[in-house]
DNA sequence: CTGTTAGCGCGTTCAG
DNA sequence: CTGAACGCGCTAACAG
């Protein structure tokens, strides 16, 4: 039914061989005359060689895995586009997988990856703090690594490959200090899903630019979403239900802060003469929301172009790690608390 | 190097013929003595079967393409959610290639999905009103689908397949209907690239509305963007500079339309009180900015699931085409003209 | 320069 | 229930 190499070779009457190396372009010549013969051939019969016959002789598939979160997610939106960036200024075509966040999934993508005998596979979902998981994925991991594959993780993970890590913590901390400048005392915090690893290390920064001025941050000033924006809507109404007296909110992503903007907005106060709100990440959305987010920018872009460099530059089991630091961009979601 | 089945059988001391029946679970029983040996060593070895090598024997490869023009445009995004839900739900693995928009990239990506032997391809970029260009695709396309590959387009294409295809010309003379019943006569356009169908149909139906009610549309009011935000905010503002006397600003989709409405804030020119501005497609962001933008809703997830499903469940060679209806939804964008 | 031969790793007959 | 043998489509030796 599809053609093969071997309908081509003998409609152009040469040899399985000599086909190839017309095809394929291979080191040795072959005569101008069976050269045309078979560029007819192939296009007579719409012939597109077997990739799958191709990766079995042994030709490096070209091909990289990409397991992401959550496609649709701004964040991982940008952080795909520095990946295909990177891949296609080095002639590779990527695998994108979207685990949904699900680590199930994510361990399954990993084995069908590994199974298509990909180059190298980039984790950018986040890490996860969590014993089981942790040793799970390093055993996938690892089966990949043993026979030669490559792996860079995005952002902190338990388990032993290249990485690219943003300085979540210290980015948490220069946006605690920013607020705490700016005269807040009483800031509610939009935290993360608790076993990430970005939701503890952002915390931490955070915590400890609040401890250098000893302002205190109580338990019931912190509530949870799952970085999405309406968990963060939701997460918002819970805050300001249960501490009506802060003046700050810190969202651990721009996505949480911008639903929190929203139910602001629906309960009338007025951000940032009443509320000021940061986010983290700087996604493009930010610039365009009303007032303007102020936030942390994260270069995702470049964090996707460097983890595929990263994966595609390792010699041998050299292992690298890249931190990229982070910066507090302040806009209009910010000013001194009111009541002064 | 890496493990194969025959170090398996090996291990175990079996054939391969065994080994491969415990593994891919075929029909026939092992012994539990036997299949006991064999995962023994398939666990010790890591062993993971070769993709490559059992889509050589024939097993399907459960893997649709697709090819999107940028994932990180958020109507991308929502779409490719859309057909990786499906893609889950199906038990199939997406190869997902960003074409970045350019056409000789997406043919040279449809090869190589078809070297790949995926079973469909999924085309969710724009189609283009260009000869040369739609021979070619349509040249690629039938080299896979007289395979027996599979094809569904989103949008319209001058190519035949399966397709996915969003009322563009109904929603387009809805939003227009809307604009004029508003009472604006003046209204400036930002519209898309001039090649792609999606601009064609969505300037044919707004033309249309305006046209119903006997208002004019000339050339000076009309602007082109490239469909991304930062061109939209270009282009509002030479309209701005060309027809100071427009009341209500349609974009040809949402990105561009929150482009405007930043020069819109930059020039102190209110919204929607002094200017009404609309877009298309109802991306999340459409909600988020201020004022809340009127768009026409485009079910993207459910396009691209629909798609995939459209693909899948194709028999021989009938194709199905599906139209899917677009509403318009009115917020805080839109008012009557102010001197009225 | 060209053709012949031998696998790559696997599933699937077919015998035993 | 198990094993031996064959071939999927292709490229890399090796001869001619």
């Amino acid at each position: 039914m599809t053609p093969t190499l071997a309908d081509v070779a003998r409609l152009a009457r040469v040899s399985p061989a000599t086909a190839s190396r017309v095809i394929s372009g291979s080191t040795y010549g072959v005569s101008a005359q069976l050269r045309e013969r078979v560029l007819k051939a192939v296009s007579d019969l719409k012939y597109v060689p077997n990739a799958h016959a191709q990766a079995l002789v042994g030709a490096s598939s070209l091909t990289v895995g990409v397991i992401v979160g959550d496609m649709s997610d701004p964040y991982f939106a940008e952080v795909t586009r520095g990946i295909q960036n990177a891949a296609i200024a080095s002639g590779r075509l990527t695998m994108m997988c979207n685990s949904f966040r699900d680590p199930e999934r994510e361990l399954a993508y990993i084995r069908l990856l590994h199974a298509q005998r990909v180059e190298a596979i980039i984790m950018a979902g986040g890490g996860v703090d969590d014993r089981v998981y942790s040793q799970k994925l390093a055993s996938h991991i690892d089966a990949f690594t043993a026979v030669g594959g490559r792996v860079t993780f995005i952002s902190r993970h338990h388990v032993v490959g290249n990485a690219v890590l943003p300085d979540n913590v210290g980015g948490a901390r220069a946006i605690g200090r920013a607020l705490v400048a700016l005269g807040h005392r009483q800031i509610g915090v939009i935290s993360g899903p608790k076993l990430l690893t970005t939701t503890r290390d952002r915390m931490d920064g955070f915590r400890s630019a609040l401890a250098e001025a000893d302002v205190t941050l109580p338990p019931g000033q912190i509530v949870h979403g799952d970085f999405s924006r309406d968990s963060g809507a939701e997460a918002a109404g819970r805050l300001l239900d249960r501490a009506p007296d802060i003046t700050a909110i810190f969202a651990l992503n721009d996505g949480m802060a911008i639903g929190a903007l929203s139910v602001l907005r629906n309960r009338g106060i007025a951000v940032p003469a009443a509320m000021s709100v940061v986010g983290f990440d700087d996604i493009p959305a930010a610039r365009d929301v009303m007032p303007a987010l102020s936030t942390v920018h994260l270069p995702m872009v470049e964090c996707g172009a460097r983890a595929m460099e990263l994966a595609l530059s390792q010699r041998g089991s050299e292992l690298r790690v890249e931190h990229v630091p982070t910066q507090v961009v302040l806009r209009n979601s910010t000013a001194p608390p009111r009541n002064r």
